[in-house]
DNA sequence: GTAGGGTTAG
């Protein structure tokens, strides 16, 4: 051959290859056009750009794209079709690459060992293992396939046999093995296989550290950490999530401040740290410092506002990153909706619905729990119902949401039914099925069903009562106005009442007027929950009504001396899309006031009218008597009635939402509002609904 | 320059 002819075919491959870097490091970048660009303009295709670009398309989830690519090549190599297998092993389409594997001309150990991790991948752990078996030649990595499938499916024992039968144990198989024993909390073996080691290198050691971490041994952890010979960002942080997730946040900051480098997924957890300690402005500066966030860095912050209860925050976060076209993913939805829930927002949780349907997420079993408990909360009983009934295949989770939705709804037959129907389904019952179920008897003065079932948990659904179940029970009886039972069963509890269960004791003796008792139960309060105002107020009025002034004057200096104050009642409404507040006391008016005012004032009249008498005894103020009706009138579900008699469209239902238990007289004054205007008013206190029309409430006045 | 295995999360 002419050196020159040479030369030039030198020339060309190189210019060949040149181009395939190219392709790859597009690739890589997840650039996948400007890969395809480059692809285009290289005038000889090799296999290997060939294979480039269709992997390419792989892996920005574009299958059908590289499969028609695949399908235009000239020819093929083993290569292309392992990457073939591959990439539908990366797009979860299991049997496309099964038939793929079945199909070829040719297969070597690539062929049989990604077809494994496929099946692995997805769960089907037999076909992965009764391929595994049929290998011809199987090599180190066949073998790591197997035995990691056999930890991710927790059978540590026999991934232990698999992991001695190895011929050959490399570094990655060790530390997979370290990494199964970490996972099931065998430490000690996990430490020795570690120690034996032959070679190390940063990925065990990171795998060892973790597993310490993982398992509340963050300062063994750390001691691992210190004298590693080389550590990565990787390393960093797992170190970093061993101290957020013990909940020893103040170390995580201290640790974090030092890291070298900052990865993303680090800040993420970071973040999440200060939201279990409630401390917003610290991961907000942290949200706020990165150049290169991620959806985790969305939802983390999202998430942080949650917990803090700042749940406007929340979804300023959830639309400010929309706007900046990213698309939410599951933890925000999950987020977004929990807050729509708690603000019982219609409007945006049918918003944030509309947005699942799009992402095709509606299908998610877990999701589509969280939207149930959304629509439930919001009142919207048919659309809770409507999401339920298009599962064929629920999860416990998904059976809690509507039997507690329904239960808080009053619709206590409901969601017995609905909890016998699970039953018959074999679906096991859980801790938070029982609290719905309990719950829903209690609220609808159930009491034999939920004596029965109770008594029954442990026998026949092999759940163990816990503090929450007794605490409903507590509840139900006192409800029913059988206090003392109710105190016997504090009594004989096995664990110790604790501040719900005292409250809600009080709450029985204030509403059946049992003194004694009531008495009781305010100190045991006092004891536990020394700030909050209730058993204050409630002890005042006792002692005033049986003329024990001097009682009356010491507990107003304990109340003073520990600076004790009635947590805020708060009502709020949603009118043309914007929600609006009110406060029963003296802080801000809202801007239309006097109209409200005036509305209060011709229902009063209308009220006194039909025979309505204000009741006095559900004031939790210590003022006199005339005070008292004043103070009433300005309740601030009354207000947010009001508000909405004058701006909702006659015919809407008025949805008011309040962050206590309705009080009392309100209850009775709203139940003649709605038989006076003609309209119906649903009012979600911090406990239940209240559906009130014609003079009626859907609570029967049992709540 | 293209195909298979191990470490960080809610």
């Amino acid at each position: 051959m002419q050196p020159l002819l040479i030369k030039y075919r030198t020339y060309c491959s190189s210019i060949a290859i040149s181009a395939n870097c190219q392709i790859a490091r597009y690739v890589r970048l997840g650039q996948i056009q400007d890969a395809r660009r480059v692809f285009d303009q290289v005038p000889n295709k090799s296999i290997v750009s060939w294979n480039s670009i269709i992997a390419g398309y792989f892996q920005n989830n574009q299958p059908k794209e590289a499969l028609l690519l695949f399908d235009k090549m000239p020819e093929r190599n083993i290569v292309s079709w392992n990457g073939l297998i591959s990439g539908f092993v990366k797009n979860r389409m299991v049997k496309e690459a099964r038939k793929v594997f079945d199909q070829m001309p040719e297969r070597n150990v690539v062929s049989w060992t990604t077809m494994v991790r496929g099946y692995v991948e997805e769960g089907l752990i037999l076909e992965a293992e009764s391929l595994f078996w049929q290998i011809p030649e199987k090599n180190v990595v066949s073998w790591t396939v197997m035995l990691g499938g056999l930890i991710q499916d927790g059978r540590v024992d026999e991934a232990q046999k698999l992991y001695d039968m190895m011929p050959v144990k490399d570094v990655v198989a060790r530390t997979n093995m370290i990494a199964g024993y970490c996972q099931n909390g065998r430490l000690a073996e996990a430490r020795e296989l570690f120690d034996d080691m032959p070679r190390r290198n940063v990925i065990s050691w990171t795998t060892m550290v973790t597993g310490y971490a993982q398992n509340q041994k963050v300062d063994v952890a750390r001691k691992l950490f210190e004298v590693m010979p080389e550590k990565n960002e990787v390393s960093w942080t797992a170190m970093l999530m061993g101290y957020t997730q013990c909940g020893r946040i103040e170390e995580a900051s201290e640790f974090f401040d030092v890291m070298p480098e900052k990865p993303v997924i680090a800040c993420n957890a970071m973040i999440l740290g200060f939201g279990q300690n409630r401390e917003v402005d610290k991961a907000r500066k942290i949200f706020d410092s990165m150049r290169e966030k991620d959806d985790g860095t969305w939802s983390a912050m999202m998430k942080v506002y949650e917990l803090k209860g700042s749940e406007l925050e929340t979804l300023n976060l959830f639309s400010l990153m929309q706007r900046q076209g990213l698309r939410p993913n599951f933890h925000s939805f999950v987020s977004v909706l929990s807050v729509c829930a708690s603000l019982a927002n219609l409007d945006h949780g049918r918003q944030v619905h509309a947005q699942l349907v799009r992402s095709k997420s509606d299908s998610d079993v877990y999701l589509s729990s969280v939207l149930i408990t959304m629509y439930m909360k919001c009142g919207d009983l048919d659309k809770a119902k409507r999401v339920f009934d298009r599962f064929s295949h629920k999860d416990v989770v998904m059976w809690n949401s509507m039997i507690t939705g329904l239960a808080q709804h009053g619709l206590g037959g409901e969601a017995l039914q609905i909890f016998h129907e699970m039953c018959s389904l074999g679906i096991a019952a859980d801790e938070v099925t029982f609290v719905g179920v309990l719950s829903a008897c209690s609220y609808t003065g159930k009491v034999k069903q939920g004596k029965e079932i109770f008594e029954s948990m442990n026998s026949k659904y092999l759940v163990e009562p816990r503090t929450e179940h007794y605490a409903c029970m507590v509840d139900l009886l006192g409800r029913a106005g059988k206090v003392y039972e109710a105190m016997d069963l504090i009594n004989k509890m096995p664990f110790e009442a604790d501040a719900i269960i005292w409250g809600s004791l009080m709450g029985a003796c204030r509403t059946h007027m049992n003194l004694d008792l009531a008495e009781l139960a305010a100190k045991k309060l006092l004891e536990l929950e020394p700030k909050n105002a209730g058993p204050y107020i409630l002890l005042s009025n006792i002692y005033a009504s049986k003329g024990r002034w001097a009682d009356v004057a010491e507990l107003r200096k304990n109340m003073m001396a520990r600076k004790v104050s009635k947590s805020p009642g708060c009502s709020w409404i949603d009118v043309e899309k914007k929600v609006h507040m009110f406060t029963g006391g003296e802080s801000m008016p809202h801007p239309e006031h006097s109209m409200i005012m005036k509305m209060l004032e011709r229902l009063g009249g209308l009220l006194r009218e039909s025979g309505y008498c204000p009741d006095g005894s559900f004031v939790l103020h210590d003022v006199d008597e005339e005070e008292k009706v004043q103070s009433l009138g300005h309740h601030s579900e009354k207000l947010a009635v009001a508000y909405g008699l004058l701006k909702v469209p006659e015919g809407m239902p008025i949805r008011v939402m309040k962050n206590l238990r309705v009080c009392g007289d309100c209850h009775s004054a709203i139940k003649l509002i709605a038989k006076v205007t003609g309209r119906e008013i649903i009012l979600r206190d911090a406990n239940r609904f209240h559906h009130f029309k014609d003079g009626l409430c859907s609570c029967r006045d049992y709540w």
